[in-house]
RNA sequence: CGGGAUGUAGCGCAGUCCGGUUAGCGCACCUGCUUUGGGAGCAGGGGGUCCCAGGUUCGAAUCCUGGUAUCCCGACCA
């Protein structure tokens, strides 16, 4: 069981090996027998329901509410949207046939050529399609809307090449999908729902994000426009980590979605669609972790207080463990979730690693010499500090500490985001930050895809965002030296 | 689909150039004893289609031919 970390050199290559490495070690994922799709272990797992959970509540007080659509989309409805299936047709799973056969020359199993299906049915890379034609059928009167409908599901992407949380063949995610009567109701809807992922992002995760809108370039196929936030992760690339698209009335155009208004006109529908994925796993991971493994924030960490009973003998071992029994009925009181771990098979510093490495903020160790006392020994996952305290209002004082450790994380997270933001005016400062320093780059943009492109092909970097808060100031394209009125946010990316 | 590399025990690797005992090392696993306030020590043990197929040879993990799988770098992307 015995784990080691490769020690990590931030800012090379070596932190991709360094970050898989983690998530295999930490036993949240790992690679499966199909290629590119990976196993969630029940470590990782336990994370994403938590945060599923919080999710799923929040959707649900901004009035929304869970439906599920189908897996398969017949390929038809993919013409329908011409830029939507411009985006999505490279990288579809196809299912072509409905039955196996044994194989006549006894080679196990062979598809039965008999089974081809009429219409291929493609493996949803994501449901507007099927969502918009199931919708046609809901929506008569304005009295219909809005609709406000969200789905937890998996979806399929055929990557080339895929990475662990950031992106897989097959993920899991929420999407979101409504629709109203107004394209400012559709507007404030798209608005609404990535300041909840920022949200969640910030307090939840502890990872601070940039709010903003995508260039053309990078803007969802089929969408009028697209949100994004931008986090920023410890090797100075910034990892797209939750979009809400205002999809105008494209997808009611392509699947016929009309309404009749108070005054008995019809009108077509106006959308919006928005999703965060596993790949918020990969963020957490990214911007928290350290040399000794996972750094979780204690909001979502499925253990926020782990104990190690320190004996010698099985008397000890016991009057310790029954000590800790009592305190976790304190912190359980309390809301707080506690492992005793009294096994003892392995040592206490292995096991002080093993929780280290998975991320556990907080740590309890009980031995004779704290039992005689009256002390416990506290350390802290996000300093690596221990400290020998006094039993006494141990309960209260985990309780306030769970919640500094949260907050200490973010900013320790945000003060390091802050310091990756670099104004530059000229290409070769641009080119210098990207190169040696990375993290975002505020730069002015002549606003012309051709000139996103050629930045892209010469340093790898892309318009992440044009921010929210966004001022308004003259300048000249860094590229171009064209004219340009406003900043707008560039960085090497996931 | 282009460029590069690698397939040897559960994992990580050495051995391959220069063919030659019974294929080896670290970790993990099993047994026993001693240990236990930061990843234990000692002793013993189990585990192999050396990627697959064919060829050369007295003899192949090693050489040759073909296949196949995986990984990395590009293009694609939440």
């Amino acid at each position: 069981m015995a784990v080691e970390l490769k020690d990590l050199t931030k800012s090379d290559e070596n932190y991709s090996q360094w970050y898989n490495d983690l998530v295999i070690k930490a036993g949240l994922a790992e690679n499966s027998a199909v290629r590119g799709c990976m196993v969630i272990k029940p470590y990782g797992y336990a994370i994403w329901e938590k945060m599923q959970d919080v999710l799923d509540r929040m959707f649900k007080e901004t009035g929304h509410e869970n439906a599920y659509f189908p897996l398969f989309i017949p390929k038809s409805f993919f013409s329908r949207e011409a830029s939507h299936v411009e985006g999505f047709a490279k990288e579809c799973a196809v299912v072509t046939h409905y039955r196996l056969k044994n194989d006549p020359e006894g080679n196990g199993v062979v598809v039965d050529p008999a089974a081809r299906l009429e219409e291929e049915l493609i493996v949803r890379p994501t449901s507007e399609t099927i969502i918009w034609n199931t919708y046609k059928n809901w929506i008569t009167s304005y009295r219909d809307l809005p609709i406000l409908c969200n789905q937890w599901a998996n979806v399929v992407r055929w990557e080339m090449r895929t990475r662990l949380f950031l992106r897989t063949a097959e993920f899991l995610w929420q999407e979101g999908h409504t629709a109203h009567a107004t394209a400012e109701e559709a507007m404030e809807e798209t608005e609404r729902m990535i300041n909840v992922y920022k949200t969640f992002a910030e307090e939840w995760m502890g990872v601070p994000v940039i709010v903003g809108h995508k260039s053309p370039n990078e803007r969802f196929a089929g969408a009028v426009d697209t949100l994004t936030i931008e986090a920023l992760m410890q090797d100075g690339k910034a990892l797209q980590s939750g979009t809400s698209h205002f999809l105008g009335q494209n997808f009611a155009k392509a699947f016929d979605v009309q309404y009749t208004n108070k005054e008995g006109k019809q009108e077509y529908v106006w959308a919006t669609s928005w999703g965060v994925s596993t790949r918020l796993m990969g963020a957490l991971i990214m911007a928290h972790s350290d040399n000794n493994g996972l750094v979780l924030p204690p909001k979502l960490a499925p253990i926020q207080v782990v104990m190690v009973p320190i004996y010698r003998g099985e008397e000890q071992r016991v009057q310790a463990v029954a000590r800790f029994e009592e305190i976790a009925r304190e912190l359980r009181a309390r809301g707080v979730s506690v492992k005793i771990d009294g096994r003892d098979n392995v040592r206490s510093g292995f096991k002080f690693a093993e929780y280290e490495l998975k991320g556990v903020p907080v740590r309890l160790a009980l031995g004779p010499r704290d039992l005689e006392n009256g002390t416990i020994e506290l350390a802290r996952r996000d300093t690596l500090t221990k400290e020998v305290i006094s039993q006494e209002g141990l309960a209260d004082h985990i309780v306030k500490l769970l919640d500094e450790i949260q907050q200490n994380i973010f900013k320790k997270a945000l003060d390091f985001r802050n310091s990756m933001i670099t104004k530059v005016d000229t290409w070769e400062e641009f080119k210098d930050v990207l190169n040696n320093k990375g993290g975002f780059i505020l730069a002015h943009w002549d606003g012309t895809p051709e000139t996103e492109q050629a930045i892209k092909d010469a340093t790898k970097a892309t318009i992440r965002c044009i921010p929210m808060d966004v001022v308004e100031e003259e300048g000249t394209c860094v590229f171009s030296g064209k004219p340009s009125k406003y900043r707008v946010l560039f960085a090497k990316s996931y």
